[in-house]
DNA sequence: GACTCATTGTACCGATCGGTACAATGTCGG
DNA sequence: CCGACATTGTACCGATCGGTACAATGAGTC
């Protein structure tokens, strides 16, 4: 049997890290070549389509991980209230307590958004949806439901510019606390 | 005596749309020029520091508006409620709803926040801070006013993001909408 | 060893990057 | 009209951009 991508995994992530730091336009393939260690020639043969198959690699790969580890359990918890839990274990990891950032996010906000539009929609359209769902079964009137799940996603988006400006992670995990309380969930001190 | 930077307000107006548009790697001296209509001759002249002058004006530009507009109300109002309604009104206004991303915002994102790391935790600082005072003077405990103010100012960060993500303005009047019961304004239907 | 094909390094392309130099204008007060 | 200075257009700089071409190398199969 062929062996399928080395470890496209661990470049994927590589790769995801010099988006995040530097923006879709400040990531040079000067720049992702350093950090993966490959030359252009290996970048290129891995992705053909250049810096614009790189990234869309690359948002694919996050958004895989959290259809994994963050809709999944969402919707597939038999307690929504346990899967709302995971959803925020896998949200402060995933940011690594607010010292990483958005990527997905911070692609929307400028032109760049353009060349992903479709991906990032889906993205941030599944998270809202699957986490209405399980508000929905916990209790909430499905209106109410599906406010709450915007106004959640979009307070953990807010918080990562917050915190990332402020210089001062505890503005995440604050607004994570925050969330539980909200969200129903019994208050951890 | 002299005119003092002839219609200075109205280019760093436009310098601050293309930098919105593009982040700060992606606008181009050549975007700019073609924007203001201004050849590089006049760029440098008017910003001698060259593209990291000119996002520090506009930087200072937008934080000298959200000063007069957002900023003193919520510090001089004589009641603390009209004054965060009028913080809500000019947040609506300067974000055209939803159509216009937070540059600052964005800033904070990508690397260009080490060169203007000082602004950008001025500019939320405060916001926040400002806000947290009226919430105090409203009747807020202080330490529930600082996280109510906090939460506020993420979740209209976090509103710009998926708004600008799902192509949907409604996104970010929703968020405002909640905003408005949450801060304790009579609900406006 | 020979064939295949994945992987890599290097040289190179034209375009554009941010920035500089400077001469040519415009626009004043005197 | 004159000098002073603000403003502008243009040509140019070296560096870097994303992308291509291609020969050399690696590893596996037969």
């Amino acid at each position: 049997m062929r062996r399928i991508a080395p470890d496209r995994d661990q470049l994927l992530g590589i790769i995801a890290e010099v988006f995040r730091e530097h923006g879709y336009e400040g990531a040079s393939l000067a720049l992702i070549g350093e950090a993966t260690g490959l030359g252009k020639g290996s970048l290129y043969h891995f992705f053909p389509g250049g810096k614009e198959e790189m990234a869309g690699a690359v948002i694919a790969h996050i958004d895989g991980w959290f259809e994994d580890n963050v809709f999944a359990p969402l919707r597939d918890s038999a307690d929504p209230l346990a899967g709302i839990e995971q959803m925020l274990a896998g949200t402060d990891s995933y940011f690594r307590s607010g010292r990483r950032v958005c990527l997905i996010g911070a692609f929307a906000l400028d032109e760049s958004r353009d060349l992903f539009a479709g991906q990032i929609r889906d993205y941030f359209g599944r998270w809202v949806t699957h986490l209405a769902d399980a508000l929905a079964r916990s209790g909430h009137r499905p209106g109410e439901a599906s406010e709450l799940a915007e106004e959640a996603v979009a307070a953990i988006q807010g918080a990562l510019t917050l915190a990332r400006a402020a210089n001062d992670l505890d503005v995440f995990s604050r607004a994570l606390r925050r969330l539980r309380m909200r969200l129903g969930l019994p208050g951890k001190m």
